[in-house]
DNA sequence: ATCCTTGCAAACAGTTTGCACGCGG
DNA sequence: CCGCGTGCAAACTGTTTGCAAGGAT
């Protein structure tokens, strides 16, 4: 079968377009990325491309399966390639996000859902804390400090390696 | 030593006024409410008052340690009284939030603090997932479907009782 | 008489919608 | 040549900021 974006939209009756290529692009090379950031990114080749045509993109390529979304905070979600399913950990002190396997959760969305039923989708939302280098410093109380998570742009990200 | 919250205000050097009195109240009355819902509800009987001031107001009250605020989706985030500490379950389906014990975290908390150093604090962002009630439901394609938490209202709470 | 607090307007981030043009199939 | 897809402007939600008037102590 065709695995091509291509195909797959037109398995639906939907349209090829240079936009759509380029926003699934930027979404895998961006790793995780905010409507805004993939925005910009593909501007960088073709400048005319609106905002709009992104989040309506995003939306469908999350429509095909061929990416997914999280929220890393009280922001702007960040996407990704569907295959990217990690826990986000996300430090309200630094906004810095960690990444942890998502079996983290396996025990309790085990317990959710014999006890209330509730499957948990343990990716979609990051968990928040304090990171370690954070945790370590003082109470900072005029610092550049962060009370929810913000995670500064992209690369914060601290585990993933 | 004074618990009131004049008290509080005034070991701060800060000022009582009837809106902060008003807000508190309205809090605890509400249980989960957002600044919206605060606002109206204080502007039941101080309808001058301004959704600025609200703001401003929960914010003071958060550092003061008299409410906290958890986020249920990608909404407006929720203000309870401070020791209201649950995990909060959000169906991605319907939006409603279901109430579980914080400490079905607390062994995630123990194995990111040893393997990461990250103190998690299970309370202020809730999971995401399906209800029980919504995965029972066939695949619904255009019904009243939700696909982010978009907690409706207060009341659609579940647990709780 | 200070100077903390407030209300109001304006700006801001993130996102959605309506509409007309134009290109993909 | 039909109608999906796009760009643009405008609206919208949630939140913050600047500023001057007003009130608490």
């Amino acid at each position: 079968m065709d695995t091509s974006l291509k195909g797959t939209l037109h398995k639906r009756g939907l349209r090829m377009t240079p936009q759509r290529q380029l926003v699934l692009d930027a979404v895998r090379e961006l790793g995780h990325a905010t409507p805004e950031q993939v925005c910009t990114r593909v501007q960088a080749t073709a400048p005319a491309v609106n905002i709009t045509t992104v989040y309506r993109t995003l939306d469908l390529l999350e429509d095909l399966g061929l990416v997914r979304h999280a929220h890393l905070g009280h922001g702007a979600p960040t996407y990704s390639e569907h295959r990217h399913r990690h826990l986000h950990l996300v430090c309200h002190r630094c906004g810095g996000v960690d990444e942890a396997p998502a079996e983290l959760l396996t025990d309790v969305a085990r317990r959710t859902l014999a006890e209330l039923g509730f499957q948990l989708d343990s990716t979609h939302v990051a968990l928040s804390g304090t990171c370690a280098d954070c945790a370590g410093e003082p109470d900072d109380q005029n610092d550049t400090q962060n009370d929810d998570a913000d995670p500064a742009p992209a690369e914060t990200v601290k585990g993933d390696r």
